[in-house]
DNA sequence: CTCATCTTGAGAGTTCTCTCTCAAGATGAG
DNA sequence: CTCATCTTGAGAGAGAACTCTCAAGATGAG
């Protein structure tokens, strides 16, 4: 029953595990098409279901609720490497110092598996543009914040409640979603560049 | 059959729409105290219909989705008093610096009427308790952003699309939206300071 | 090939949102 | 008081999310 105890993560385990990892996946993918095809509303579980080629039961096997369809299965992902870099930076440098050197070597990494990183941004847009899924991802969104402060506060020797630290990150994890925001509505999204830019003005200030 | 065509507006109106809007506003504060005491989903309109002293079919026929018995009415209602205290201010100040009078003016005015400050006040406090309702006020938000982006480039005589006003919008907008946000998970909420405090670091930076 | 294990399909059923209609009730105008 | 106007209740019903169950099918292990 337990003959494969060694091989827990996803890319290869018993080959059930694998066949329901595909088919999950396949699901997903469909059901995102659609929603954006046709909106988050006007497409039931029954087309997904059908798109995949699968009994509307069975997606439902898959997915409890419509709604996981769509919401990022860990509520880190989208700022774990990023926390990395920002812990490797020597302790000498200040939070913003780090922050801009952290936010350079994010983005540089080839990451783990780059087409995993694709599904996620293609995701992570479509999150935007389904109010219905954006809601979903608020928590994930305040967890990301309690985090960086915390991550921010023990650089600073400070405690996470300060309002200075409570500051940054507001600023910082606002700017961020503020531009993914409005990458639902129009405009293009390069996180990175307006990330960099953040931080620059985030020690510098504005002159208008 | 239109004898009162004079007094259209909210306050006094013929007896029915009085009548009408006194109606529509018990359900709605029912439905709003019942979303916050047992969360959205868990909420039945029956229910809401039931704390009204109403019939299910009546609560629908004053809003036709649940969605909407949260929904606020209009999108810049938020930032309306601060929009007209930026443009009131002299020409020859800066953005940064018209922000920072317009955000001491706009509030310090009693308002209108402040029951319905107060109101709003409320529901912008459970929108952001209740995923389903945060996520119908985003596009609140972007218009928000749009409209800011316009006010600041005006003032700067820059385009919209200029990288350092959208950059300025971005960081302003997504500050307060984090302020807000964080204030759903605990925290009290005097966004008033968070604001101006915001400005500040809008022109100076952080040193951290 | 055969068996044990896991996955799938089909369908009945529940709950909730939302629509529609019509008779009954409430209310202001004369 | 009476009438015209508007509001409400009751109920029937559609559509979709979601649950459950059991038989049938697919698949890896021996």
């Amino acid at each position: 029953m337990e003959m494969s105890a060694l091989s827990e993560n996803g890319a290869s385990g018993s080959p059930w595990e694998r066949k329901r990892a595909r088919t999950r996946q396949t699901i997903q993918r469909h059901a995102l098409r659609l929603f954006e095809e046709q909106g988050y509303h006007a497409t039931t579980v029954e087309q997904v279901a059908a798109a995949a080629d699968l009994a509307p039961s069975t997606v439902f096997r898959y997915f409890p609720t419509k709604h996981d369809l769509v919401v990022l299965d860990d509520e880190l992902i989208m700022i774990r490497p990023f926390i990395a870099a920002f812990q490797e930076q020597p302790p000498e440098l200040g939070v913003l110092a780090a922050l801009h050197n952290a936010v350079r070597t994010a983005f540089d990494d080839t990451g783990a598996s780059r087409q995993d990183h694709v599904d996620m941004q293609d995701r992570a847009r479509l999150v935007v543009t389904i109010p219905e899924v954006w809601a979903a991802n608020m928590n994930s969104l305040a967890t990301s914040m309690r985090v960086m402060s915390e991550l921010f506060a023990e650089r600073a020797g400070r405690d996470s409640t300060d309002p200075e630290i409570r500051g940054v990150t507001r600023m910082l994890c606002g700017s961020m979603t503020m531009a993914w925001l409005g990458a639902g509505s129009g405009g293009e999204l390069d996180l990175p560049a307006i990330l960099e830019e953040t931080v620059a003005r985030l020690r510098t200030g504005f002159d208008l």
